[in-house]
DNA sequence: CAACCGGACATTAACGTTAATGTTCAGCGA
DNA sequence: TCGCTGAACATTAACGTTAATGTCCGGTTG
């Protein structure tokens, strides 16, 4: 598979005795070329597959058209979609997409910073492990365009799109109590990202407005596999584990909010093992709508991302921050995340488990 | 965010008196170079931030040391698997990932290709959407070295790794005749791909070896949304469509083969509607074991695809390819899928529904 | 002591493209 | 007819790096 050599401007210019920037300008279409040269050109370039070679475009250039996308985990559904709009809509303005995947690591997000910088990607947008925001305070000192995606980092000045946790943890929330839950607990990643902690005020507010209590151990926490595993499907069976802990209290809550739907699955399977009904024994209300949500049994009641939408808004924040156009969006945007209602929190008798 | 000019070997080189070249040799550890000036160039590197351009280095090395990582549908858990793990062992190899979506459109692959040829990438690893395999052979002409994913072009003498789908088909159905069906139907989705084609030739040998027979009817198309849309969680509900038509049937079959596990979602749900319990009234062998199919109720039996291993493969395979080396490998190469038995086959009466 | 050697660095060229600046010459007006 | 103009092309430089040669010089060798 070792090929031919690839034909270069200059090998079009030689054949038909033309410079090379004559040539050049030709094929980009720039004036101040004779239409028979043009159409000689073209021809010839037709003739011989001419392919231009963009690297050597993005070194005169200064800009490679290339972003960079750093994302901690392509399984999870919600980042799948991410990668697939903001592919489409960066390709459909000449960027290409340079893909990274961190799985939650921060040596890898490090790494991952400087492979950027090499790459001069004309900018970047950036799932951040969080914890730490060094590594991506560095892009921006070199002057690399970056985008926050899902995950902000307040202190960095960068502009970030992401969905509305707070609003989806407090809709989750009010549409449990709303159906009459009580007590409710709520089951949430063990990560130390700003996603995660809006939720959970989310849920504080929405509490708090309907005058209920939370107790101590409202919050539990599902612990995070980072690295290589964090590709592996390993969240609904961490949440299994969790919840068979909840189950074992003297008391039940009337609802759970669940910070992804695949705890939900682990949650759906620790009630069906203790032979409690969703969701007349609890509700159990998720977040994501993954794409099996709507077909588990009974259907999930779950908050719906906006995955397309903060994809493309990421691409156009970046598009903006390129073109250095000051815009009338907001720094920081939050896109409102919707519930869907399903039978997961369809409570028709009010069985309610007694202590 | 417009930053600060980024320094170059050439500003190294003049603050301290020496020549780029000298410069470029102590900073990338070749020989020539005095200990001395060694470390003054790496002190000085690091105090100004010196990051490599890589674009300058892949124009006069010739390569970029990037492979081109050309998938069909992110949302696709197996494809996910596959992106996570193929990254990772670029990575690890000194490699980046330019990505692209083609969400199951060929116009979007013809233009992929192009982009390829453009970022004179060191090699691609593709899943092709097939039909033509045209786009692809103008790699191969022009050589950039290619390795098939999942879905084999015969016609190109290409590499591909995948999984045996024929073997995968011939397990499912194996194991549901082994567990007293007699009559089966297959649902697949309505791609002209290999990976279809192979799985039905393994379900018709499964039924054969079995003295079955496999009336018209038995294979059921799920049709398949392109483009934009691919990225969607459209399949459920596909499967969902088709899954009920297959239940006004008079006769139905004792189990179900399906092509992935969200046809398996839609199936459950479309057998729920219908008052038919799984395994007993119908068995389902699902296709991926997808991160929720332990998880549905019941649990689903299905085939296990090694992402994992598939996509190392296929970097093995392409690094071997850019060094020309030839290896002991078989040219294509077909990883065995192994069945996960669970309870949507375990039929515990044989409650047979007749017509 | 002359010739040689090799370490340590400098100089030059090259990768393939685009941008800036030159050159040529036909056509035109004064 | 002379000089000017501008279209059509050529030439040169530049992007930042690496590779191939060059040069210098102190030290070794016969």
């Amino acid at each position: 598979m070792a090929g031919p050599r690839r034909h270069t401007l200059r090998d079009i210019a030689a054949t038909l005795n033309l410079s090379v920037n004559t040539v050049s300008r030709a094929l980009s279409g720039k004036d101040g070329i004779g239409e028979r040269t043009r159409a000689l050109v073209r021809a010839e370039a037709e003739r011989v597959g001419y392919v231009p070679n963009s690297v050597a475009r993005s070194l005169v250039l200064g800009s490679a058209m290339t972003f960079g996308l750093v994302i901690t985990n392509p399984s999870n559904p919600f980042y799948a979609q991410l990668i697939s709009s903001i592919e489409l809509r960066a390709r459909n303005h000449g960027y290409s997409l340079l893909l990274t995947v961190t799985g939650e690591s921060e040596e890898y997000e490090t790494r991952a910073v400087e492979s950027l910088l090499r790459s001069s990607v004309s900018g970047s947008i950036v799932v951040p492990v969080q914890a730490s925001s060094d590594p991506w305070r560095r892009l921006g000192t070199v002057g690399v365009p970056t985008v926050l995606l899902n995950r902000d980092l307040p202190d960095l000045g960068y502009r970030s799109v992401g969905t509305d946790n707070e609003l989806g943890g407090y809709r989750a929330t009010a549409h449990a109590i709303s159906r009459g839950a009580r007590s409710i607990v709520v089951l949430e990643e063990d990560l130390p990202i700003t996603t995660i902690a809006d939720r959970i005020a989310g849920f504080r507010r929405a509490m708090a407005e309907a005058g209920l209590s939370v107790p101590r151990g409202s919050i539990m926490r599902v612990p995070t596999r980072r690295q290589e595993q964090a590709a592996l499907p390993w969240q609904p069976q961490e949440a299994y584990q969790v919840a068979r802990r909840l189950l074992r209290r003297a008391r039940l809550p009337d609802a759970v909010v669940v910070g992804n739907d695949y705890f939900a699955l682990g949650l759906y399977r620790a009630l069906e093992e203790h032979g409690l009904k969703v969701p007349d024994d609890m509700m159990v209300i998720g977040f994501g709508d993954y794409p099996f949500s709507a077909f588990l049994s009974p259907p999930l009641t779950t908050v719906r991302l906006p995955a397309e939408e903060v994809g493309d808004i990421a691409v156009d924040l970046l598009l903006e921050e390129i073109s250095g156009g000051r815009s009338d969006r907001p720094l920081k945007q939050l896109i409102a995340p919707t519930l869907v209602e399903r039978e997961s929190t369809n409570r028709t008798t009010f069985a309610r488990t007694l202590a």
